[in-house]
DNA sequence: TCGAATTCCGTTTTT
DNA sequence: CGGAATTCGA
């Protein structure tokens, strides 16, 4: 291999991307170029004489996908090679092999509100309460299972407790109602595919021999259904290539599992093994933060980062009186460096949950500093987006009764709840579908003349919809936002309206986009597709806004300048993310990957006061800042002790009056005390601060709380 | 049947 | 506190 796209490798990173056959592992630090041995090692695979064809290289997200297919396009190896994440490369498995696997190729692919949908009824029908079985947490036991591979059949062996024998019902009664309406949830697409697969030994050898080589990257957040599906992929050669940080797993609680990598020499024992521990991304003081914070982490491998880069950074800890100071101080330190010159493509704010870019939002706005949200969904949520799809999908999949009951009466054509409700009882009693029922409308009773036509008209509506539906894709979306009456509805709706209707004509764009790129567009490739993305996937790194995201969405990006803020106990870590000390350490390790995307300079915060739905409560800092490193938590504690530590930012809290002079009551932990909004709780810590104590109390209903005592307003029980 | 009002619900991270 | 589902009244 002489070709000049080699010459810009480490020895270790050449090692892997020159590694012939069989099973390779890549343990890679943040930094390392992971990502890079994957592409180029596509591209040495197709100069070896490999046909594209028999490549197949899966991401974590459409966007790192993506990105791969152009980063091998530039080095020469365009096209032909498949290069998607787990769940889309199901999906065209699901499709082709639909006979096998049981599933009509046609499918809906159910997004979470339709799981909830679902699984309520599900539940109901199961004769059960939904007070007792919460849907989410039903959702979240079905998922773990489904990730393990367990379908009902498995599990009614396994069963054994009232509350498995339960979940058993209402997952057998779920996924009956999914196959009923043509649905997969997400899990389904990977547990259909992965079940397909080794169950299936001419499918598994079929696709085996067709993906001869197999590259994964992140391997450390696969759960145990992409494992089994990828020893399947690859059974009959062995080539695989993964990729991955074990100190970089943020998605256990999704199933992702880093016994995987952990133990990739046991499922491959022939393995060869490279480990790329160089950082070609951070300063020295990046990386000296980072590898101090992670060494905390007992569970885990010692590895340490080696930083190539000369210049220095800047890493600091800041604190502020609250989340509206923090904010304005981040916008404002955002602002200068856009003043001094550096593009706002190299600087992101990063937290841990969604809500908490409110108040960075105002302040950016406040002070004119252009930014992108990069968060989850959104744009496929909005209602008009949701109700163009709902028709795309009864068109396609006529079986899919969560969109039919969506649009039979949206626009409003006097279609009602109690016409639906028969209609289903109907369908139900006939054991039709819901389509079908309406479909013969006269055999339905108690439905006047009237309502009868409206019904017919809706049916002939979708009918002649679903006549001319081969083909491009933009041009029918087009037809049905006209067709179906949404477009008249929306115009005539106002200020609002003219809102929907530009979104519906950006959804026309992106699905012109999606006809251009694809070779034979279809309505369900399309919108099996849509269904995948997120709008992380729509990060524009190519635009000159900051951007702001959770520590989730950083995943896999870099910035010359990272603020990460909220770093508070209850925020960072999480209170929900438990008390185990597994838990704890996923935390420690979402804020290890947030820390390494920073190239040159890392500005940590906290505030001493954060507003959480509607409670402003006393911090604590998180434990995490103390193990950053010696020096900098003390350099925060003086710039707090200071007395004018904000002066731009005069203090707006109004200090409650403590109660007519009297001292502030005392409480001993072991307490038990009542709260307005908590209810009743343990005290767990007591800080006596005076006017300004602050009480740790473990509330029954499971969280941690702690309180300013003078707001708290407890009483003694 | 429809729209407005009200209650009630949950509230981490995402393919 | 904010959004969604449900109920209520026209």
């Amino acid at each position: 291999m002489q070709e000049a796209f080699l010459e810009q490798l480490t020895p270790s990173q050449r090692q892997a991307v020159c590694h012939r056959e069989g099973p390779l592992l890549v343990l890679a630090g943040p930094g390392s170029g992971k990502t890079r041995v994957i592409t180029h090692r596509i591209a040495a695979l197709i100069d070896w004489g490999v046909k594209p064809y028999n490549i197949c290289a899966i991401t974590f997200t459409n966007k790192a996908a993506e990105e791969m297919r152009q980063r091998a396009g530039a080095l020469g190896a365009s096209g032909g090679a498949h290069i998607s994440t787990f769940h889309s490369l199901c999906v065209r498995i699901l499709r082709i092999y639909a006979d096998a696997a049981g599933v009509h190729p046609n499918f809906s692919i159910y997004d979470e509100s339709d799981q909830v949908r679902c699984i309520k009824e599900a539940i109901r029908n199961c004769d059960l309460d939904v007070a007792n079985f919460p849907p989410g947490r039903i959702l979240e036991a079905v998922s773990t299972l489904k990730n393990k591979l367990v379908d009902p059949d498995t599990f009614r062996a396994q069963a054994e407790d009232f509350f498995s024998q339960s979940l058993l019902q209402v997952y057998t009664r779920y996924q009956q109602i999914l196959a009923d309406r043509n649905g997969l949830d997400f899990d389904d697409l990977l547990m259909k595919a992965a079940l397909l697969l080794e169950g299936n030994s001419a499918v598994c050898r079929e696709l085996s021999e067709r993906f001869k080589f197999v590259l994964i990257d992140e391997y450390q957040d696969t759960n145990h259904a992409q494992h089994r599906l990828t020893r399947a992929l690859v059974s009959s050669h062995n080539n695989i290539c993964a990729v991955g940080d074990p100190d970089q797993s943020i998605y256990r609680w999704r199933g992702a599992d880093t016994r995987n990598i952990l133990a990739f020499e046991k499922d491959w024992p022939d393995a060869t093994v490279v480990k790329l521990e160089e950082n070609f991304r951070s300063t020295a003081e990046v990386l000296r933060v980072a590898d101090r914070l992670i060494a905390r982490n007992r569970n885990r491998k010692e590895k340490v980062l080696v930083p190539v880069k000369t210049h220095t950074g800047e890493v600091r800890i800041d604190n502020y009186e609250d989340e509206n100071a923090e904010a304005r101080a981040v916008a404002r330190q955002v602002e200068e460096l856009v003043a001094s010159g550096v593009s706002g493509s190299e600087i992101a704010v990063f937290y841990r949950v969604n809500a908490m870019s409110r108040a960075l939002e105002e302040a950016f706005i406040l002070h004119k500093v252009p930014y992108q949200v990069v968060r989850g969904v959104e744009f496929y949520n909005r209602k008009e987006i949701r109700d163009v799809l709902a028709y795309l999908k009864v068109i396609v999949n006529p079986a899919d009764e969560i969109a039919l009951q969506r649009i039979i009466n949206t626009p409003a054509r006097g279609i009602g709840k109690v016409t639906v409700d028969r209609a289903i009882m109907h369908a139900a009693r006939n054991r039709m579908s819901l389509f079908d029922a309406i479909r013969n409308v006269d055999q339905i009773d108690g439905l006047s003349g009237a309502v009868k036509a409206k019904l017919a008209a809706f049916v002939q509506v979708i009918d002649g919809l679903a006549q001319n539906m081969q083909g491009k894709v933009a041009p029918f979306v087009e037809r049905v936002f006209k067709v179906s009456g949404l477009e008249e509805t929306l115009k005539s709706a106002g200020r609002e309206g003219q809102d929907a209707v530009e979104n519906i004509e950006e959804l026309i764009s992106t699905a012109a986009a999606y006809d251009e790129q694809t070779e034979n567009p279809s309505l369900v490739d399309y919108l099996q597709q849509i269904a995948l993305f997120s709008d992380a996937d729509a990060y524009d790194a190519s635009n000159e806004r900051v951007a702001l995201m959770t520590l989730h969405a950083a995943k896999g990006l870099e910035f010359e300048n990272v603020f990460i803020i909220g770093l508070e106990h209850g925020i960072l870590p999480h209170e929900r993310s438990g008390e185990n000390g597994e838990d704890l350490e996923e935390e420690r390790r979402l804020l290890f990957v947030g820390v390494t995307r920073a190239k040159t300079n890392l500005y940590i915060s906290y505030a001493r006061y954060r507003t959480v739905r509607g409670q402003t409560l006393r911090t604590i800092p998180s434990e995490f800042l103390f193990e950053l490193g010696p020096g900098l938590m003390r350099a925060s504690v003086e710039q707090e002790s200071r007395p004018t530590a904000e002066p731009a930012f005069p203090k707006a809290k109004p200090a409650p009056s403590p109660s007519n002079g009297q001292k502030a009551p005392q409480f001993v932990p072991g307490q038990l005390v009542r709260h307005k909004t908590f209810g009743l709780g343990r005290v767990k810590k007591f800080r006596d601060m005076g006017p300004d104590s602050v009480v740790v109390i473990s509330f029954n209903s499971g969280q941690t709380k702690s309180l300013l005592l003078k707001c708290a307003d407890l009483v003694r029980v």
